[in-house]
DNA sequence: CACGTTATCGCAATCGATTGCAACAAATTT
DNA sequence: AAATTTGTTGCAATCGATTGCGATAACGTG
């Protein structure tokens, strides 16, 4: 480490932190500290001097340390609870975009990012990322089914913003955008398009699905029409078996709006493969707008949810949190990107 | 924070660290750490007091004062530079794939992990990344063309793994997939299926996918067919113009080997655009076996890179580094997964 | 020449947890 | 009853950087 020869200048091994550069430079590590920031009391010329010697020996500030010392960790957690999707990896392109995003900005502002995929075995998952005191505020990326820890942990914990929807009352801060009004805009796309019988494919259980459902039925309604529901679990699989199930029997749907984009290419497959051409037997529709939307064969009509603007709120209202200023829970108008699929 | 009343046991606020704990059961921060951790010179009696204690008050150990004193972070980075793709941001599903198993094997085994997103804008990027302290060893998905840096910080960094490729005399430890087999697997399948107007298209400047390329071109040589090269930018709308722009003007394809997965999904668009019958009048094989893959339309022929194996050989490698013991690169072989689209 | 300024720099406390060693009490042995 | 062992606990140093305050030297001024 640093054990030098008995008062000589010639380090036995390699110099590694302040002090190693403090003996090599024949000052205090506390003017190396005030070099290396660049203090004003330190002179010009042991500040050069210095600054080189650190370079040259590619010594830095050891991170936990001066964390430590200033009480602050310099690094927001960013986690994705997985509740509903135990089995499954985190592979949806949507989440992982808006992870992507957000990264880009915490970087962007001198945050380092501690990742945490979580399993939510028990009550207490939330607990230990926020007592861990390793970061200084917490990202979820999605409620999943765990609407009620994340309510209980907000409570007693300020800095802590969610992507996901926001309910009366609801005490944790929450980004998300406006599934009602999506799943409406898709269902007056559709009937616009001249379609009279609809159908929704997804998992009506998480209350994003949920909602956009609920959008998507009241605007058919209000249009004196009804919209079918085929629930099924939202991996690429059972969303192809399920879809394939439903061809088979029944009255052919005219449209199809699947509860995300990557279950909308599930969709697209099985329709295919069953013989129909989309759009003009069948229309579809996606949700999300993930880049791989615009090149699915037909391109896929989707709505769109902003992420880099979901990204940046999350973010900015998070800084506030953690800089102590309030900050309350917003909502992204979701927007209709008409393609070929439609 | 933890100011108590002049001798009494009356906190003025919230307890936080062992310290405070201490001080309500009375005992002193050494007994607490202790008691805590299990340590069996304190007596059942006071551990479970003082478990309780800590329980009750939401108190665990702060984890950067922890890692401080033991010399470890329990923290592993994980970086992806992008230096070839400086404006784009992180969303290939198969780097994304990749680094979601990762965060998961790394989270099993009790670390967490640093994310950080690299655009490397000079030299520098890496040594800050090693030298700051907070992370107890690196792993980057992906070299980019940051070969040169790579190489020159492992001479001095031992606990670092790459994904690539691994080139004769490289002194960092890579993992990667045999790219030159893998082109092999696709070409010698098209010739299998009759095709002998082989086009490849992507990017041929990466190490990765110029091998890919190579293996290709090779065995369509021993075959005595001749392998064309479409050269373009991997993003999808880029592989997409350039694809469309081919089918308008010379002899057509009957074989298109796609660089990823990705840039495939942008290759079967320009086709079915084109009003060509896949796999037909084309067939179309890809790279990487990402998820999406199995549920595009037509699915998709590719060539699998598993990548659970990718990850978890990453991940021991890089802890037998940790753990100072050590550990050499590999490579893992391709495999041909056949679906409809040849 | 004595005294006040100013520019540099070091001392030592601090952040919070861990742990070797010593101190002490209780229990056991002689 | 004295000596020894066993079981618990506290003291204090340590990890490495930061920073308020005081010390020192160099400088200028009357």
């Amino acid at each position: 480490m640093s054990e030098q020869f008995q008062g000589g200048l010639r380090l036995l091994s390699k110099p590694t932190k302040l002090a190693d550069i403090a003996a090599l430079a024949g000052v205090s590590t506390a003017t190396v500290s005030r070099a290396l920031s660049g203090h004003p009391s330190v002179s010009k010329a042991t500040q050069a001097r210095i600054q080189a010697l650190a370079r040259e020996h590619d010594v830095r500030p050891n991170q936990l340390a001066r964390n430590l010392r200033l009480r602050s960790t310099g690094a927001i957690g960013l986690a994705m609870p997985l509740g509903h999707a135990r089995t499954q990896h985190l592979t949806d392109p949507f989440f992982l975009s808006l992870l992507g995003y957000i990264a880009d900005l915490l970087v962007d502002r001198g945050y380092d990012v501690l990742l945490s995929r979580v399993l939510p075995e028990n009550g207490d998952w939330l607990d230990r990322l926020v007592d861990a005191g390793r970061v200084d505020g917490l990202l979820l990326v999605g409620q999943s089914d765990q609407y009620e820890t994340i309510e209980r942990v907000a409570s007693r914990y300020g800095p802590l913003v969610a992507w996901g929807v926001h309910r009366d009352g609801q005490r944790h801060l929450a980004i998300g955008s406006d599934n009602v009004a999506g799943g409406r805009l898709a269902a007056e796309h559709l009937l616009e398009r001249g379609r009279r019988r609809l159908l929704f494919v997804g998992d009506p259980a998480p209350p994003e699905f949920g909602d956009r459902f609920a959008g998507f039925a009241a605007a058919a309604r209000a249009a004196g029409v009804r919209a079918e529901v085929l629930a099924t679990a939202m991996d690429p699989d059972r969303v192809h078996a399920a879809m394939r199930t439903r061809l088979a029997v029944g009255t052919l749907p005219d449209a199809i709006f699947a509860a995300s984009d990557v279950a909308a290419m599930s969709v697209l497959r099985a329709v295919s493969e069953a013989g129909l051409d989309v759009p003009r037997e069948v229309a579809v529709i996606g949700y999300d707008d993930v880049t791989l939307a615009a090149h699915t064969s037909p391109p896929l009509t989707t709505i769109r949810q902003d992420l880099a603007r979901g990204a940046a709120l999350m973010v900015e209202r998070l800084l506030a949190r953690v800089a102590g200023e309030p900050a309350e829970h917003a909502v992204i108008a979701p927007e209709l990107v008409v393609r070929a699929s439609t």
